[in-house]
DNA sequence: CCTGTCACTCGGGCCCCGGGAGTGCCAGCC
DNA sequence: GGCTGGCACTCCCGGGGCCCGAGTGACAGG
């Protein structure tokens, strides 16, 4: 206990061996999840030293927080401090392996034109299957929505049917109950009246406009223009109803695998937050700011469910501009440089696919 | 082991008071989770016999399979057939609580214009957060899908967006892929043509007929029709692509509160069942042909990792035709009397939602 | 047929013990 | 000064023995 209290502060310079030994220790660690002790790294750094002194190398280490031993007689693991300089400065990332996402590809051509969601949920459910980890992906959100085309149709039983294309390819229907049945031709009407008027605009100012436009005809004799304003302001003040959930979780399961939550409370903890989904969509948030791909090791994320666990995320965009985050969640313990690698090529493509789209 | 061996035939008739017993001990155990005593049971059944005699019926009970003891000096808990005997004849039904499906009548309500994958994950979810178990329902799927109407616009880059409303309320978006850009104008024919000719019929019967018209077209001069009939086609293509997975499976996390599952390898294997998907749908599809509500109770379902889980369905129906099936899976120890409450009503909910929608 | 009683069985908690793994430290060597 | 071999020490882990309590099975008597 007092080895941790008079740390030496972790901003001093460790050597180039000491570096390169936690290196080695990280990826035993990583390897077989044991703690690595002095005769294995002896035997596997490549340094050509003893273990005795390993052991000494291994002491300043812990000394400095970077490692810690389980028991005086297990070897020693990474603490969260380690695996930040780990994946800060030691880590050796390989050349993209660019044959497996392959897959992604594919399956991101299939959506091609689906809707956001499903575009989402795919690369959620692609990440989780790779990684066979948990996958995690907001939805895409855009600061300006433009309305592309509306469009009534009569479904009958006083029902309408709304079609709102947007932004060039995202397609809303909504249904909206009226005061009476209308004919084709009348919604034909609304139709082109409101395209004339608002195709090309944004989505906000629109719905503005329409508020003004409602009162103006209420004076006006046109009754029927009175109504198709209220029908395409119910339609876009459904359109305010947002997802209370916008990121799609896939593979939680998976975390079941892995030795850290073979502790059944600390699973529970960690599956009830993320059914609350609140403080993972917090987080999420967080990385969207940052920029670029944002490693968050165990408690650095600020969650205590989140002890022995990882996060790895990176935003996504669309013309430039950030639209959503994607990550993986798994154990603190995992291989960075896949999933930094998959992580960082799958943002990319599913960019790539929102662009390619317009 | 010997008296497990020479088991009197199951099919023998108990005596009342042994029924009795049997059913005050299900209850117990489902209430406390520990294996009932003969004291408990003396104190608890209201029979006014000593622990003694207890022991003696228990006695019984367990050498006609309906008990089981975990180990000499624990009391005894229900076996496969002592829940099955429960369920099928002791089992006292409280009223329906009908209060508290509320909830979930308002947020069908909500959902009343929704899609059916829409309207189905609201429902599973419902199963799962209200009985605090794994919640389950399949997409309804119906034999006769009528197209109500089509309709084609442009999206421009060579895309036209099909719309098909299909059933009265389902409504599908597609976007297919051109030779070259269509004007607003010229798909208006199209829609025109298609909806005349084609509105009201049965989805299969369409496709069909359009493959006959795709080759009589052809020896036309009318290209236009030609091309317009091939993109219908390809819509209609697009419609055999199913999803892969035609049910909702929620809250399946809910179930690492549970005892039974404390033991994580069990866990595992129970998430890896769920992640194929295909033996749950089976198990689903069975329901579907057996009618009402079904208890499969642990291995009684045919899969080993349901050992100490069941699962209650209940099939759904549209206009009097059983569309999809919904159910609940928990462990052996629920209360079965909420769950096929809850199973039942929401059942008839759905089924009432969709219905309502004609 | 029911009941009180008593011997018996079994699981769980506890301690103790020994073996094994890995360390910290030290003396000696280069 | 840094590295190494050696050695004592610490700790985990598994097994065995012990006791206790819970609950049963069986039996004899009402």
């Amino acid at each position: 206990m007092s080895r941790q209290q008079n740390q030496v502060p972790p901003d001093q310079q460790l050597s180039e061996r000491a570096e390169h030994v936690l290196r080695t220790l990280v990826e035993q660690y990583i390897i077989g999840g044991q703690p690595v002790s002095s005769r294995t790294l002896s035997r596997v750094s490549g340094l050509g030293l003893s273990a005795a002194t390993m052991r000494n190398v291994m002491y300043d280490l812990e000394e400095q927080g970077y490692l810690r031993a389980p028991h005086t007689s297990a070897g020693r693991i990474p603490t969260e401090q380690g695996y930040r300089l780990f994946v800060d400065k030691l880590l050796q990332m390989h050349p993209v392996d660019q044959l497996t996402p392959q897959e992604l590809q594919q399956q991101l051509e299939l959506d091609a034109d689906a809707e956001p969601k499903n575009l989402v949920e795919s690369v959620s459910s692609f990440l989780s299957g790779f990684t066979r980890m948990a996958g995690v992906v907001t939805l895409p959100r855009r600061d300006v929505t433009v309305l592309r085309y509306i469009e009534f149709l009569p479904l009958g039983d006083r029902r309408v049917l709304v079609i709102l294309v947007i932004n060039d390819h995202e397609v809303q229907n909504r249904v909206i109950h009226t005061d009476r049945d209308y004919e084709h031709s009348e919604l034909e009407v609304a139709t082109n009246y409101l395209n004339q008027k608002f195709a090309g605009r944004n989505l906000g100012t629109i719905r503005r406009d329409l508020q003004r436009e409602l009162e103006a005809t209420r004076k006006d004799v046109h009754r029927m223009m009175d109504v198709l304003v209220e029908m395409a302001g119910k339609a876009f003040a459904d359109e305010e109803r947002e997802p209370e959930t916008p990121f799609v979780l896939a593979g939680e399961t998976n975390l079941v695998h892995f030795e850290e939550l073979s502790d059944v409370d600390k699973l529970r903890a960690l599956f009830d937050t993320f059914r609350q989904k609140r403080d993972l969509y917090d987080l999420l948030e967080r990385s969207a700011t940052a920029d670029g791909l944002q490693i968050y090791i165990g408690r650095e994320s600020g969650y205590e469910v989140m002890d022995d666990l990882s996060i790895v995320t990176s935003p996504y965009s669309q013309d430039g501009e950030v639209v959503g985050v994607l990550g993986v969640i798994g154990p603190s313990r995992m291989a960075y440089d896949r999933v930094i690698s998959v992580v960082d090529v799958t943002s990319r493509l599913l960019g790539a696919a929102l662009n390619s789209r317009n």
